[in-house]
DNA sequence: ATTTCAATGCAACAATGTTGCAAAATTTAT
DNA sequence: ATAAATTTTGCAACATTGTTGCATTGAAAT
């Protein structure tokens, strides 16, 4: 687990400290999107704020994360796939939120269908965002 | 026009003001997304920022204009069709963010495609987000 | 081990959003 | 048309969220 973060950190040429590292590992120990605060509260007052702001904003610059688009407009992050990191091709996403838990799920498997552009529309990336209730609390 | 929107707040039960109305006829001018900031800059100084929040909050609530997820997790409001204003049964948008103008476009005569979720899983709203160019920008 | 460079913490600030309450405007009832 | 009841507004104060500059600390390279 920590060599897979160290390797992460290493591939992507950043220094590597404490609160990438822990932070890192909150993603990989959530199944779901984690906001900001969800960070801090995790963390407690082990760093700072600014730096939990910095190390999210290198993270997604890096590709290893990236912000999800939501219904309620708060911001929240994910682990990216493999493909995701590579390169900054930004690729197509699904993501599911929960109305009753407002968890973040971010379903890879599917994908998301093609739709016809007006135009002289051209799109790079699509991201679909499903709501409704999760299998916990459906 | 100004019809329109008088018959557009009784309809909803709601006291015909200055703020309401003029807020209400920023949407029908711009065929976009509005943010608050948009809508606090068009305004000038004419509105308390606090009564420009809590008409949009009042607009969401009546099902006048809805809230966008949008890719950089700033908050924009469209105008609703006439289905969605009616009843507060959330139906499905498609979206589209320029990446170099910002403008938000809604596009509702597209149709979302029905995506298959994980067992357990109920969807009671679909909004896709597309970002990429738009026709005056590409 | 020492230099070099990057990352952190702190402080101060800016932007965004919320709440309570009195004053003003709108609607309803007389 | 006027008065009472209700809703909406503006102000002030506050909470949250995000940003920037700079000195200090820590990591990496020689």
């Amino acid at each position: 687990m920590n060599e897979r973060i160290v390797d992460l950190l290493k591939k992507n040429h950043l220094s590597i400290t404490d609160s990438r590292k822990k932070i890192l590992s909150h993603f990989l120990d959530s199944n779901g999107a984690l906001a900001h605060a969800d960070i801090e509260h995790k963390s407690g007052t082990e760093f700072d704020r600014v730096t939990i702001y910095r190390t999210l904003q290198t993270f997604v610059e890096k590709g290893i994360i990236h912000t999800i688009p939501t219904t309620d407009n708060s911001v929240r992050y994910a682990l990216c796939k493999d493909e995701c990191s590579a390169g900054h091709h930004h690729d197509d996403h699904v993501h599911f939120m929960c109305d009753e838990c407002g968890t973040t799920y971010c379903l890879d498997h599917v994908t998301v269908p093609k739709v016809e552009l007006p135009a002289g529309f051209t799109a790079t990336q699509n991201d679909l965002v499903v709501s409704g209730l999760c299998n916990k609390c459906s």
